[in-house]
DNA sequence: CCCGGTAATAACGTATACATTATTCTCCAG
DNA sequence: CTGGAGAATAATGTATACGTTATTACCGGG
C-alpha cells in the first residue's frame, strides 16, 4: 500500500512540472488527515464515543501512522478528540454540562466581537456578507430549509468573528465553535422553527451600524445565552447525555 | 545515545517493581519535550523569534525528532511557537497590537470567571487560597520583592480560573494568560509599583463574597483592561516591538 | 562587480522498525 | 465453576530510515 501511495505521488511528478503554477500539492498528509477526521466529527460519521486505532485510521486514510498521529494531536488540543493511551483516540462526547461551559465561553468570546465590531463603525459596506446571511435565514425558514438555515446561521457567526479585528479572539471562539456544531445540528429539528434568530441578528447589526458598542455586545450576549439554554434544555427533555 | 537512553530505561524497571505503587514513570518523551520547550521559552530563556531546528532540540534534549515533532504541534496549538516548513520552530514574539488582542481575550475570559464564581457564591473557605495570594503580594510589595509579588499575583489570577467551576473556560484563560507571561516579566521592573493590583483584588473578592456578580465581572474587567493599558504603553514606550 | 542558473546540502515530512507495556486469553488450582 | 498467574497479543511510543524539496553555495555570463 505505502509503495502504492509512493508510485502515485511519483506519477504525479512529471504532471506537475507541465503545470505552469504548481497546482496545490500543498496539502500535505497531516492535513489531509486532519480535515478528513474533523470532517467526519462534525458530521457525525464519527459519532460521540467512538473509539478508532491509530491504525485503522492510517488504513483507511491510507498513510502511515505518523501524520495520523500529528493530526490527532491538534484535534484533541482543539478538545474534539482525546487520545487514549492503549486504545486509539476517542471522539469526546459532550454532556449537557459540558454543553454550557463550552457555550459559556462561546457566548463571551463572541460578544466582545461583536462590542469590539461596534466599536471599530465599519462602513456599512462591510457588513454586506452579515446582511446577506441573515436573509438566507430568513428565505430559507420560510422555505422550511432548515439545513440552509443553519448553515446561513454558521455564516452569519462566523462572519461577525472574521469582521470583529481580532484573530485570535475569533480563531478561539471558531474552534469553540466546532465544538457544538454536531450537537447543534442533531438537534435541529428538536426545537420550535428558530424564528427570533434573524429578527436578533438583525437588531445586532443595526446596533453595530449605530456604533453602540454596549448594546451590541448585551445583544449578542443575550442571543447566544438564549441559544444555550434552549439547547441544554432539549438535551434534558431528549434525555440526550452525550452528543 | 539513543541506545543510552535505552539502556536507563532497562535498569529503571526493576527498581519499579521493587517500589510498590509504580512512583511515576509516566513522564513520556513527548510529555518531557512539552514541559522543558514552554519552561525555556516562558523563561525566556528562548527569546522570542529564536529558530531552532528540530534536530537541534532533539539531540539537546536527548531524544528522537518523533516527539520533539508532537510537542511543538502542541505548543503551536498554544500559539507559543510556530513551525516554519523547513527551518524548524520559531518562538513567536509578540507586537504591542498582540499584546492587545491576546489581552482583550484575556480580559472577557477572566472577567467571566468572576462572574461566575460570585454567582456561585462561594463559602469563604473556598477563597482562602485567594486571600493568601493577596497577602503575599502586598507583603511582598512592602518588601520590594517584585519577583514574589509577579508570582503572588498569577497565583491569584490562576486561582480565580480553577475555582470558577469551568474547566473549559479556565483552561483555554490559562492558555492565553501563559502566551503573556514571559511579557509581564519582562516589563516587571519598567512599571509604577503595582499597589493598586492588591487593592483590585481585594476588592473582588469582596464581590465574590457578597455574591455580586456583575460587580465581580466589571470590578476584573478594568484590572485586566488597566493592566493592558498600562502594558501597551510600556511597549511603546521603550519601543518593544517584540516580545 | 552583480545576477541568474545549477548543483550540493540540509531539513523536513512520512514511512517503517522495534521495544515497551496494557490488555486479553489460557489454563490450572482451589 | 471461579479466580488469578502467566503467556500471548496488540497497540502504542519512540527511533530510525529515506525520498522530497527548499535553501544555499557556486560559477559563468553580462
Amino acid at each position: 500500500m505505502s509503495t502504492g501511495t509512493r508510485s502515485d505521488r511519483a506519477a504525479v511528478q512529471p504532471a506537475k512540472s507541465a503545470a505552469k503554477k504548481a497546482p496545490p500539492p500543498r496539502a500535505s498528509l497531516v492535513d489531509r488527515a486532519y480535515r478528513e477526521i474533523k470532517s467526519r466529527i462534525m458530521g457525525n460519521r464519527y459519532p460521540p464515543s467512538l473509539q478508532v486505532l491509530e491504525q485503522d485510521l492510517a488504513l483507511q486514510l491510507g498513510m502511515s501512522r505518523t501524520p495520523v498521529r500529528e493530526a490527532l494531536i491538534r484535534l484533541e488540543k482543539e478538545g474534539l478528540v482525546e487520545i487514549l493511551p492503549r486504545r486509539g483516540m476517542r471522539v469526546v462526547p459532550i454532556a449537557p454540562e459540558d454543553m454550557r461551559d463550552i457555550y459559556e465561553v462561546l457566548t463571551c468570546l463572541e460578544a466582545r466581537a461583536a462590542e469590539r465590531l461596534a466599536e471599530r463603525r465599519p462602513p456599512k459596506a462591510e457588513l454586506v456578507p452579515l446582511i446577506a446571511a441573515v436573509e438566507l435565514m430568513e428565505t430559507s425558514l420560510d422555505q422550511d430549509d432548515l439545513d440552509t438555515w443553519a448553515q446561513a446561521d454558521e455564516d452569519f457567526h462566523r462572519l461577525l468573528l472574521e469582521l470583529c479585528g481580532n484573530r485570535r479572539l475569533a480563531t478561539m471562539a471558531m474552534t469553540v465553535f466546532d465544538l457544538v456544531h454536531r450537537a447543534r445540528m442533531v438537534t435541529l429539528r428538536m426545537r420550535p422553527l428558530p424564528k427570533k434568530s434573524s429578527r436578533d441578528h438583525r437588531a445586532l447589526i443595526e446596533a453595530i451600524l449605530a456604533g453602540e458598542s454596549r448594546r451590541a455586545y448585551e445583544l449578542h450576549y443575550q442571543h447566544r445565552h438564549q441559544a444555550m439554554r434552549l439547547l441544554t434544555e432539549i438535551l434534558k427533555r431528549y434525555n440526550l447525555q452525550e452528543l
